[in-house]
DNA sequence: CGATTAACGCGAAGTTGCTCGCGTTAATCT
DNA sequence: AGATTAACGCGAGCAACTTCGCGTTAATCG
């Protein structure tokens, strides 16, 4: 024996193990398209896949894991714009969330990561990881405009990339109404606008491309004693 | 007979029935806070609650339901300020907002409703008329700061507090970060500014509240065209 | 090309979660 | 206060979900 036992797939990948892998996660985007997150069953997934269920339960413990699997399996599907201008880079970049969320299963896999996140501790971090690298990838856009001088130096380029995504989620999870193109468009003016108003700076200037302290960030600007209504 | 069966609580809603309801809902609430809504179910509660099981399934017939009522139940967790002036109420409201969702047992409230409305069509339906309706009445400080003159008189009052609520959202939901009074802040200075800039006018976002043309309006500008699905 | 064994299909067994029927407690009405 | 019966506690019973053992198929290597 070589090693200890690994889960299905592991040893070998290619050919019927490809197969059954592209046919479940398709099955599974599919049947997110269709009734969401609510329908989604293990029964359902084998039936649409033609995949045994005793298959699924054995390469993925539960519907959990597949959704894990599904999302970073969709990875990129909203490219990164270059357009020379920042508030034009933030235009074509909500407007890109905007459509790729506008989709059905797009709209069902978010849910459904969400959900899925809330019960499995391990799906949780998968999620808050994948989605921390998409907002320092996207922090680019951001450190670009601040070196061309569209914006504060001390702007904290993933607040400006989690106040652009931030109104999809809350309209998808929140408000649960279609994503429309008018709320790419309100999102990227409000943004800009924000930003050039230093709504996002640090007061502390990071270097571009580091990632956020882990440490107890007791970051922002302390407003002790802030007189706010005392509840 | 006088009409059909009802649910239990309905036809005698005092004395043991309300103190039961109040056991069970407080066991909800502090299990939320504990382990959160991973390791919700109705085995827990009756054993927290002292309330037997089969009481549990009879008035609520699962944990979604549960979890419904207990979201009507906190409505009011986050008064509405009132200043003088539009900047400062979105600052207090802001930080009140920050308050709230700092806790945990808030925090876990809210993951909880958003995994079961990703579940459960009629939580669904629930959840979104709830913050549909406190979106309205949030609305009523930007409408007395168009009043004021502060605003544009054509801005959106349910666009600008879905706008000053959906960072908060984003960050318990999707980058799954402790609430800090910083991001109140930051989301309060945003919104001022962005609502000043006149990014939340009508014809750039549709208020929540009303009913909206079932049609998909044309896609925005596609200023970049990239296609969707790059992989 | 043939041997080896990982991955799969299949049905049955095991486990968990939910419901039902009945007796008891106490809220409501007279 | 006494009668009525809704709501509850309790354990058994049912159903859905999950796992197991074994035979079959096909990926990988010599």
């Amino acid at each position: 024996m070589t090693t200890a036992h690994q889960a299905p797939g592991e040893t070998r990948p290619g050919g019927r193990t490809a197969r059954t892998r592209r046919a479940v996660l398709t099955a599974v985007s599919e049947e997110l398209a269709d009734g969401g997150f609510a329908t989604l069953s293990m029964e359902r997934v084998a039936q649409r896949s033609g995949v045994h269920l005793a298959t699924l339960y054995r390469r993925w413990r539960s519907v959990d894991k597949l959704v894990c699997e599904l999302l970073t399996d969709m990875s990129s599907g909203v490219p990164l714009p270059d357009t020379g201008t920042l508030p034009g880079d933030l235009r074509a970049l909500a407007h890109g969330i905007g459509r790729f969320y506008g989709a059905d299963r797009t709209r069902g896999l978010i849910e459904a990561v969400v959900a899925v996140a809330a019960r499995d501790p391990q799906a949780a971090t998968a999620l808050r990881d994948f989605f921390d690298e998409r907002l320092v990838l996207a922090g680019a856009l951001v450190r670009r405009g601040i070196a061309r001088g569209e914006l504060p130096a001390d702007t904290d380029p993933e607040a400006v990339m989690a106040a652009l995504g931030a109104p999809f989620y809350y309209r998808i999870l929140i408000a649960r109404r279609p994503v429309e193109p008018g709320l790419a468009e309100s999102t990227a003016t409000a943004v800009w606008a924000a930003a050039r108003a230093g709504a996002y700076t640090t007061g502390t200037c990071r270097p571009a491309g580091t990632p956020e302290p882990t440490g107890p960030d007791d970051d922002g600007p302390d407003d002790d004693g802030a007189p706010e209504r005392g509840d």
